[in-house]
DNA sequence: ACCGTCCCTGAATCATTGG
DNA sequence: TCCAATGATTCAGGGACGG
């Protein structure tokens, strides 16, 4: 079966088509066990969708997704993992499939997904979580490990000196011979916890297509990241509109989405498709191929109040304020490009449009003779990450030490 | 049975002596099937307590959960609630015996409370919820509506200032005697939701008595506080070290509590003579109080690949990476600092530490005539967002703009 | 394979200092 | 004397280690 592809029909007969063992995270998003019929309109009230949630019963239904499980089990490999997630009304049930198909001790994490809601004024709590069961298929799973920023009540002092235990069990600070505090090894800060607040849709972005229990692509991609690397195949059986896929297309996995819905089949293309207009887009106009803007490049435009924009290479933001009654564009220098690259491609992006002011922020030393040669006015900033790292080779120098 | 009294004994035993229909509210908070041995000591070392939660099988846990809820069922009153505090590894097997033994129909709520401590090792997610399921006799539950606040970014508005009118008519901020602005009354704000964050019940808080598994009493008291009155019945027939009693007591309602322990008896009536109930510094003042970094702040820091802190006036993050194996502090130029002044926060923080690398982020424009002159091995580094402005206005000059 | 024990961690308190 | 800043400590979950 082909990769980046979404495929309509059956669920269980289209898991038949993939190998065995070859899927490296399957998030399993099945229809709600709500008993009822959901239907929603696009803004525009030009398309109708439609899905039904109503079972005969919960046996029927609890049927059904463990013969899914089964067959996710089967193509998953050995290092895979499973998401799946549900609602409060047969989330319990669900999990007992879970325990069966994959193994109790397979159970990796109950992952709340935390949102704040319009509240309705009926009796009782105002419902503002869904759960997500993550297992594994074995115990030696893939995990990328995402860090958070500590807690603002922790203080310094206990993240960074080292602890030692008295004789009679207390734990104090350490000291070295002369009395002075021992620094401890570095921090990455503290690793994610099982409850993820996310907004259920950023309301401003155009995200939402219409279609009913979409969630937020934010979501995935916390999935997408913890669970897989770039270049692995992931795999949506019940696809919807298509966010997994995105989510997962716009990290550089390879994905695969099923839904029994032609609606969501044309849905979910349709945004996938819009993803590729970009890009052969970028193409055309001599650009490489879509990429996301990493969380360095986000917090370096905001460091600079400047607002990130999505998907023109030549481009990665405008300042907040205007220069001479015109945007100031910035772009930052990638990975991979040398600070010519740079300038020639914001220079092309801004051709015509009669900047008054354009900034690169450079991220790496540079050893390009060019630099000075090439004559644009365009003005250079050295990012302050790179700032930091020759100022520590600077003192390294001036100390004598060896690479 | 007597009421406001803590009894010994087995919990079915003990639930025989209830007469039926006379309970408004039960935690049931049973021994979790953690397959582990719990054991604490108090504060000055002067006594153990211990319990065990090793079951022999799955089964046989919840053979025993199941009779105790049956129980439970019969002494509640049709208005009564049951809420269910469970963890992740049996909560589901819990909840279909709920779903059993009161019916589905009667599910109210799956409740998470949600925390933060102190992490491990772990590969995987850090665990920082539990679930409490909330089950009604019937659906003429008593349930008493909270109302909390809209959300913390728009914490101020909520909070009205009341007005009056000055003998021409003008509309003024009400003051009182002393000249100071009179709050008007909160607005109601969004129905308390099913995600309950509590913090953690803190090993140095004054609240703890040195039992396992104690739970913070600030849960309870919300608990209480929805789903019953003053003057109602609440029983707790796993009640540990008491907390659930307290709670009750704290708030004029009725208590019975039953622990098979006389150790945990004995604790929880001795909790119930002297009511020590801490209150949650975090909770009172609200996590936005330590928050003190602003957007602009923690976006530099990110931006320089440094994990920021708060709390601490000299320093306001480190950098992942160390430098000669030591940390490295970054202080960023506050707007209303001179880098003098910032620099002597940073050197009176980083005192006895023997760091090898500091760096301040200029912010500012500086004038400081001493900037110079302070000899200190401080590096100082000019903010991108600094050198974008200086660059403008360099540009104007040269193009001989007025100001 | 299994047990007990020790080590590491960091959230949020209590305790102390300093102004 | 009091308040803010910051230094110091406890505890449970998990890993590692040792017997």
């Amino acid at each position: 079966m082909d990769k980046n592809k979404i495929y309509q029909g059956n669920c269980i007969e289209l898991l038949e088509k993939i190998q065995s063992e070859t899927v490296d995270l399957i998030y399993f998003d099945p229809p709600f066990f709500t008993q009822k019929k959901h239907s929603l309109r696009t803004r525009n009230n030009a398309r109708k969708y439609e899905f039904d949630d109503s079972w005969n019963s919960l046996e029927d239904y609890l049927n059904l997704i463990e013969s899914c499980l089964v067959a996710c089990k089967r193509v998953l490999k050995s290092t895979g993992s499973v998401f799946l997630h549900c609602d409060k009304a047969a989330s319990h049930h669900i999990r007992v499939l879970l325990d069966r198909v994959f193994g109790m001790n397979n159970f990796r994490s109950e992952i709340i997904w935390s949102y704040r809601r319009w509240s309705n004024s009926k009796k009782g709590l105002l419902n503002a979580h869904q759960n997500i069961y993550f297992y594994s298929k074995s115990t030696k799973f893939k995990f990328n490990q995402i860090y958070k920023d500590y807690s603002p009540s922790t203080n310094i002092d206990q993240i960074l000196q080292e602890r030692e235990r008295t004789k009679n069990g207390k734990s104090v600070y350490k000291k070295n011979e002369n009395g002075e505090v021992v620094l401890g090894k570095a921090k990455k800060g503290v690793p994610l916890s099982d409850v993820w607040e996310i907004p259920y849709l950023n309301p401003k972005a155009k995200e939402r297509v219409g279609y009913p229990t979409q969630k937020p692509v934010l979501l995935l991609k916390q999935i997408v990241k913890i669970a897989s690397d770039e270049g692995d195949l992931v795999l949506d059986p019940f696809c919807g509109s298509g966010t997994t896929c995105v989510a997962a297309k716009s990290m550089g996995r390879n994905y695969i989405g099923f839904d029994k819905s032609e609606d969501a089949v044309e849905l979910a293309k349709k945004r996938l498709d819009e993803m590729i207009i970009t890009e052969s887009n970028l193409l055309k106009k001599g650009k490489a191929s879509y990429v996301e803007k990493t969380d360095f490049e986000i917090s370096l435009l905001k460091s600079i109040d400047a607002i990130p924009v999505q998907r023109n290479n030549g481009i990665d933001g405008f300042l907040k304020s205007h220069f001479d009654g015109k945007p100031v564009p910035v772009k930052i220098q990638s990975t991979t490009e040398t600070i010519d690259d740079a300038k020639e491609k914001l220079d092309k992006a801004s051709k015509n449009k009669n900047y008054k002011l354009k900034i690169i922020i450079q991220t790496r030393e540079t050893n390009s003779s060019r630099l000075f040669g090439y004559d644009t006015d365009i003005e250079i900033i050295k990012a302050n990450k790179l700032e930091i790292e020759e100022l520590k080779k600077k003192i390294a120098i001036q100390k004598g030490w060896k690479p």
